[in-house]
DNA sequence: AGTCGTTTGTCCGGAAACGGACATATCACC
DNA sequence: GGTGATATGTCCGTTTCCGGACAAACGACT
């Protein structure tokens, strides 16, 4: 859980230089984050940037109420208000905790007068901002071209890459709304990965058994932006867990 | 066509101040865009971003050689190369020529130079990344929600908006690519939209109409980037053709 | 005017996902 | 250990889009 060179967990926080991370540390403040709990909300005025340590938050677009969709997933390789990162002060998405974790959270002013002080630092987050993009635009690629069950092989992939824990906790209806299906489609595509033996699926839980499998399953549509991160932001030393060939 | 405070169609270039502009000035080389000519590969080092004057840009996301679909459209309010914005020097994706034109382009080097010197530039630049993710954001809704014919009235308002001009020059086969479909499905869907009054559609030509009608039919996916970009970028003075609510 | 490559129109059966309805299962809580 | 809310499993018919095939229309070029 520690990395030789840093206290922090997040991993953008870990890649930075002593002397932003001594920028950074005295206004940055601990925090939960719980299930549902709204980070943005759209065109709401954005008071904190989260590096989230544990957990997962998800970014939902939306226009009508009966559009919403899941347009971009954020752990521990990540921040949330990036659109504070590039000089604006609200998102057009919803940011939302997906799983239960923490995060380190730093006032808005505070990152903007940061990032003038340390060129270094912008440019880490702006690295992030171009993976975060990418990772965009996979999903607006899986979302045009993939089957059901491979983007949801995908999401659980992207999920379980970006928390260090094998077994998620989620509703297939709270999962559909974030792959903009219905429910009993998760339902039934739920069964036919676990049919492969690829996951094990229990009431709100899905613990994952077979990750390469998984990627198969995915069919192309899993890797891209994680691979992105890791060439483009790299690692922090003493922190690449077994299992997960690129990213994390 | 020529904005009273500036020499320049492209509308990041015309809210740039005079100094900024003046920095500019001396590295930017008028080119023409040819259809289908590729301004970014995937996985390519960049080497000029373009600031498109007239014609249009596809971002195109790919994988597999099959899986590929539009992310992203650039007209004479944006450019290219935004990764290279963002501290990186390939995209992941494929930049193509849909509609001739022209734009001013800028070596990566130059470009990176430049924003080192001023930041001025630098923050107008990050602010149009970020109504670019949005218009990705919107993108991956509409692909994951929307019908085809939702789709294509929100791709063509979309075109409309950045070609200032209301006859398209494209065939079917290129249209169902962009969106992520067969070939004759966007025939079909052009007759429906056709059927309503809101397009002319002959042999590789699509004339609008009726832009409303269209807005209409794009059942609330069209709309969000454009607004934010107004909102987040404004406008050069006098450049505000009419017809086009928000947005141009 | 004729020829040929490209583009478009239209057919088919089939796969995928939808929208709705309802029965069952699981869990928290009394 | 019963009860009620939540979550899941499984039907149905219907819509939307796919994949393939082929004919007609268009337009550039001879």
């Amino acid at each position: 859980m520690n990395s030789p060179n840093n206290g922090s967990r997040n991993r953008l926080l870990a890649v930075l230089s002593h002397a932003d991370r001594d920028l950074l540390a005295p206004r940055l403040e601990v925090i939960e984050l719980d299930p549902r709990q709204i980070l943005e909300a759209p065109s709401d005025p954005i008071g904190h940037v989260y590096f989230v340590e544990s957990g997962l938050v998800s970014v939902v677009g939306t226009t009508q109420p009966d559009h919403r969709i899941e347009v971009g997933m954020v752990g521990y390789e990540g921040m949330t208000g990036l659109c504070i990162v590039l000089g604006d002060d609200r998102s057009a998405n919803e940011t939302v905790v997906q799983s239960a974790g923490s995060a380190m959270r730093l006032p808005t002013e505070a990152l903007r007068e940061l990032m003038k002080a340390s060129r270094s630092l912008t440019s880490t987050l702006l690295r992030y901002v171009n993976v975060f993009m990418v990772q965009g635009s996979q999903t607006a690629l899986a979302n045009g071209r993939g089957r059901l069950d491979e983007r949801l092989a995908r999401w659980l992939l992207m999920w379980h890459d970006r928390v260090l824990a094998d077994e998620l906790i989620i509703t297939h209806e709270f999962l559909a709304v974030l792959l903009g299906v219905r429910r009993q489609g998760v339902t039934v595509a739920l069964h036919e990965l676990e049919g492969k033996g690829l996951i094990r699926s229990t009431r709100s839980h899905v613990r994952v058994l077979d990750r390469d499998g998984l990627q198969q399953a995915a069919n192309g549509f899993y890797g891209i932006p994680e691979a992105e991160y890791d060439r483009s932001i790299g690692f922090a030393e003493g922190r690449a867990p077994p299992g997960r060939p690129s990213f994390a």
